[in-house]
DNA sequence: ATACCTGTTTCCCG
DNA sequence: CCGGGAAACAGGTA
């Protein structure tokens, strides 16, 4: 599920075991998120320590514990946190559980395309640091756009928004939103689009983005009212401007929603 | 039963 | 070596 402003919100999810002890943690042990991480080691770093602080930067986030270890996680496409009042029996897709005096905190994740990543040390780990800027910081310019609307210019633009090392945290209904309101067709190639388009894209990135984190990010609802995310799922949706059939089809490798009627290939 | 899925990562091709 | 696209990962849901 889970792009920018739902991981934004789900880190929030964790936020009443902050401060507070870890007595003990389980692993689902078979589990493909673990893949980068000794499972042992994992367990001894977190136990008897304190939560101390959370971030998110893009799909990704990060959790401080005390003596310098740091819990890194990813979502993958169905992964989730949750807390949980004591005492609480894990379930079959709880993949981490960190108990607390009065909580679990718990991610699970049925799929396993999550990631959990481990740092021991006194700083923020360094793949931390190394994340792409994030599209709401104030050095995301548009020559990073530009930069790589000419280095990609023969794939679909729908497929280099999805790319985390440009559009860190953009998901597949953000880039639907985006193309929506730019009046782009997500099938364009990179290389074909005008300048005076490139501007107006540039402009929705951040108006997406910005907009899906004060309504998702915060309260962990849905986007505003009118934004194609409502109707874009299932097929026979109408366009929230035209009121025009909705197409759906996969472009740069996921299924795409436009409407054929405002977005063209120029 | 079949197809599909708000995400990466790997493999193969030109 | 680079860019682009398909397949793979695993399991729930329609």
């Amino acid at each position: 599920m889970p792009e920018l402003a739902e991981v934004a919100f789900a880190c929030t999810l964790w936020n009443g075991g902050l401060k507070k002890n870890v007595l003990a943690v389980e692993l689902r042990k078979s589990s493909r998120v673990f893949r980068e991480i000794n499972q042992d080691q994992l367990v001894e770093s977190l136990l008897k320590t304190k939560l101390i602080s959370s971030a998110t930067k893009g799909k990704q986030m990060l959790f401080r514990f005390s003596g310098g270890n740091w819990l890194g996680l990813h979502l993958g496409m169905t992964g989730s946190l949750a807390t949980e009042k004591s005492p609480y029996l894990a379930q079959k897709y709880d993949t981490l559980i960190i108990r607390q005096a009065k909580q679990a905190l718990v991610f699970r994740d049925p799929r396993q395309f999550g990631k959990i990543r481990l740092h021991r040390g006194k700083d923020v780990p360094s793949w931390w640091s190394e994340f792409p800027i994030g599209m709401l910081d104030e050095n995301f310019k548009i020559k990073i756009l530009k930069d790589a609307l000419i280095r990609h210019k023969k794939r679909p633009v729908k497929a280099l928004l999805l790319d985390q090392r440009y559009f860190h945290g953009m998901g597949n209904w953000m880039a639907d939103e985006v193309l929506w309101r730019a009046k782009i067709h997500p099938g364009l190639r990179c290389g074909e689009i005008s300048a005076p388009r490139i501007e107006v894209l540039f402009k929705q990135i951040l108006f997406v983005a910005k907009g899906a984190m004060e309504s998702v990010g915060m309260h962990g609802g849905d986007p505003p009212r009118g934004w194609l995310f409502h109707v874009r799922w299932k097929d026979g949706g109408k366009c929230p401007q035209t009121g025009k059939n909705l197409r759906r089809e996969k472009i740069g490798g996921r299924t795409s929603c436009w409407c054929p009627h405002i977005q063209y290939f120029n």
